[in-house]
DNA sequence: CCGCACACTTAGCAGTTTAGAT
DNA sequence: ATCTAAACTGCTAAGTGTGCGG
């Protein structure tokens, strides 16, 4: 059944106003473009394997600049003197000390206490709701909700066997196969042309599960993966999918309208008496499991959900949802303290999994406002908890030593915290509290530099962290002392761990743990960077966006936001710069008429001549603005080729502060927010004004 | 203390849609 | 009109952090 596909939301506007003149942003002859400092920008070399800038998150830096070089001159003990200095340093902070004071307040004392209960708005329209504009009348924080009613999941469509005529295949003869196996089976054919399908752990782990859902005749015939031939089938959903593509309009409007009618039906959930987005109404469909990395499980089947399988969550007083008939829920309770409406657990990993409110909900919003304003209150505290860990450096006790040592990576490099992991059950991947000694090595001399850790290892989704940076020298030596006497595989923090480390942050800072540390340096570090980016004098949007984009870029870094390169990269960006040269030579040219029609309207002058003069003129103008914005175009291009902007804007950044920017520069909100974003940051861009500091 | 269950946030990728170039 | 890249969305895996029971 087709039926469910995107119903996705309205594009956003693409504003093209590109207005106004610009200066720089870029040598004119096709250079690296250079910033407003002449600062030259890096350029990647390796592939996969380039390094991380220092990151060091208190030091602004022109620009995200991932190579090695500079970064000698600050062998730390200064840095955080220096970020402090550097936050001051353009005289822009409009005292709005008192006017974050207002703020917290607003937000603290809100949510807290008995402020006046609003009278409950009922959501009659499509009137989004204000939220934040409301007094929070639960000052329980368990409490999320006092009613709660939905329909329900939506399941995935049931399973439609394969036509007779394609035919799956073992060792070379047609077999047809029950839809229990038949249906797993193409499972492995959809994934053929996946590079997941040479992988042993894979092919083992699906070939296992197949064969359990296997007839006891089936089983005994198929006994070797690779007498097994799924062209047939791949070729017969490709056949589909291009059918789909070509369908007609008609059938496609047809489509996104059942979609929205499902949406409308099971896309919303009354939550408090206010009609609430659903983030994922829909169960995840049967499948085979895509670990990421080097996952052990990987290729496991993830068995078809039933209602048997569904717990539904939800007010007792509420239409409780009904289940497919013939069918029972698991169960059905009304837990306010949760905020997911229905939860089951997923077969591979045995995990929970929920579905839960869309990130423009009030139960969201608050608790990323909330986030940011934790992150916040850090801003105030951090000079005092790098002092302590400073000190700590040097404690006899061994804990507080690699606490300390743990707590400058995290704050310094914005590491995860590193929880540990129940080995075998999945990829091997470290955060800081879980470091081996074999992911980093130690160099008292590098490239320039003293006392330097080069760190390599897999973070969260196997993503790696290669990064050299100097350090403090304590620090330096107290990683010698904790590798003395350790292997490879031995933790490199034996006495310390992610919960050690967060009931100390908690004692030192109320809501302080590893991960406010991420939010705290990313959102500082964008603040910083658009102040230092943003050229007041050059009002072109293209060139603001793309300083934009460069600040952010810079937290991407920071915070090792990978992706894979773009499919063809090279290749496009080889046709990005054939376009620039063309354009270039357009200008030669366009210049040399201006020449000649200026000289003719010397020798004659008529109304005529000047007109053409001028319109030559003009040209040369209109050619050179497009140029810059090809070369801005590439040039962040370009910086972005490994680089996901995304996670960082959308997890990690006070969209107060982007909202901020946009109003202090005026640059729409909508070029840097899509409508999703500008959904998601709806509170911020109401309440913010452009003297917002973090 | 620990191990584990649970809830919730953060993450990259794939597929689809849209915009822009030719 | 057609092609291509960018933008966007959905998906779901993989983290973090808390709290509980032993």
């Amino acid at each position: 059944m087709e039926g469910v596909s995107s119903h996705n939301g309205i594009a956003s506007p693409s504003h093209n106003k590109e207005h106004k003149k610009r200066k720089y942003v870029l040598g004119p002859d096709g250079k690296p473009l250079k910033g407003p400092d002449g600062h030259r920008i890096r350029v990647k070399q390796e592939p996969r394997e380039q390094e991380i800038s220092s990151g060091d998150a208190h030091h602004t830096k022109k620009h995200p600049k991932v190579k090695t070089e500079k970064r000698h001159s600050d062998v730390d003990s200064t840095h955080r003197n220096k970020s402090v200095k550097k936050e001051k340093h353009g005289e822009k902070r409009k005292h709005s000390e008192s006017e974050n004071g207002v703020k917290d307040k607003k937000k603290k004392t809100d949510r807290g206490d008995a402020s006046p209960t609003k009278k409950v708005k009922k959501e009659e329209t499509q009137e989004k709701w204000k939220w934040w504009e409301e007094a929070g009348q639960d000052k329980d924080n368990t409490i999320k909700w006092k009613f709660l009613e939905h329909k329900g999941p939506v399941f995935a469509p049931p399973y439609e066997p394969l036509p007779d005529h394609v035919h799956f295949k073992y060792d070379g003869k047609v077999m047809r196969l029950q839809p229990e196996a038949e249906e797993v089976m193409t499972f492995y054919a959809k994934m053929l042309e996946h590079d997941y399908t040479t992988k042993e752990d894979f092919n083992r782990n699906f070939f296992g599960d197949w064969r359990k859902v296997m007839t006891a005749e089936e089983k005994a015939h198929i006994k070797d993966l690779g007498k097994c031939n799924f062209v047939a089938v791949a070729d017969y959903f490709k056949m589909k999918s291009e059918e789909r593509k070509a369908r007609s309009k008609e059938e496609k409007q047809m489509e996104k309208k059942n979609n929205e009618a499902l949406i409308e039906e099971y896309g919303f959930c009354d939550w408090d008496h206010h009609k609430e987005k659903i983030g994922n109404f829909k169960l995840e469909p049967p499948g085979l499991f895509r670990g990421r990395g080097n996952h052990p499980k990987m290729g496991k089947l993830k068995k078809r959900l039933n209602p048997e399988d569904v717990i539904i969550n939800c007010s007792k007083n509420s239409q409780i949802p009904k289940p497919p008939s013939g069918h029972k829920w698991k169960e059905v309770r009304h837990d306010n303290t949760v905020t997911w409406l229905v939860s089951w657990t997923e077969n591979v990993q045995g995990q929970n999994k929920y579905i839960m409110l869309n990130p423009n909900s009030r139960v969201k919003g608050e608790k990323d406002w909330q986030k940011y304003e934790t992150a916040r209150n850090l801003k105030s505290k951090v000079g005092k908890i790098r002092e302590n860990y400073m000190r700590d450096l040097k404690s006899t006790e061994m804990m507080v030593r690699q606490r300390a040592v743990a707590l400058y990576f995290i704050d310094k490099l914005a590491l995860r915290a590193g929880n540990e992991k129940e080995d075998g059950e999945s990829a091997d991947t470290v955060g800081c509290c879980s470091l081996r000694c074999e992911h980093i090595k130690l160099h008292k001399h590098l490239d320039d530099k003293d006392f330097v850790v080069e760190f390599d290892f897999l973070g969260k989704d196997s993503i790696r962290y290669y990064n050299k940076v100097p350090v403090l020298k304590q620090v330096f030596k107290n990683l010698s002392l904790f590798m003395e006497d350790k292997e490879g595989g031995d933790d490199l923090f034996d006495r310390l761990n992610t919960s050690t480390l967060n009931k100390y942050l908690n004692s030192l800072m109320d809501g302080l743990t590893a991960k406010v540390f991420r939010t705290y340096n990313a959102s500082i570090t964008l603040q910083n960077q658009l102040l230092e980016l943003t050229d007041p004098e050059d009002e072109n949007v293209a060139s603001r966006l793309l300083s934009y984009n460069r600040a952010n870029r810079a937290v991407a870094i920071l915070c090792n936001h990978q992706r894979a390169a773009p499919k063809n990269f090279s290749e496009q960006m080889g046709r990005m710069n054939d376009k620039i040269r063309k354009k270039q030579d357009e200008i030669q040219d366009a210049k040399q008429q201006v020449k000649s029609a200026k000289s003719d309207y010397k020798h004659m002058k008529t109304e005529g001549k000047r007109k053409l003069y001028e319109n030559k003129k003009k040209r040369v103008a209109r050619l050179q603005e497009q140029l810059i914005k090809l070369e801005v175009q590439a040039t962040d291009k370009e910086e972005n080729k490994e680089i996901a902007l995304g996670t960082s804007k959308l997890n990690y950044l006070d969209p107060r502060i982007t909202v901020a920017w946009c109003k202090k520069y005026e640059v729409p909100v909508e070029k840097v927010y899509n409508k999703t974003q500008r959904d998601k940051f709806a509170w911020a861009i109401a309440m913010v004004d452009e003297t917002y500091e973090f």
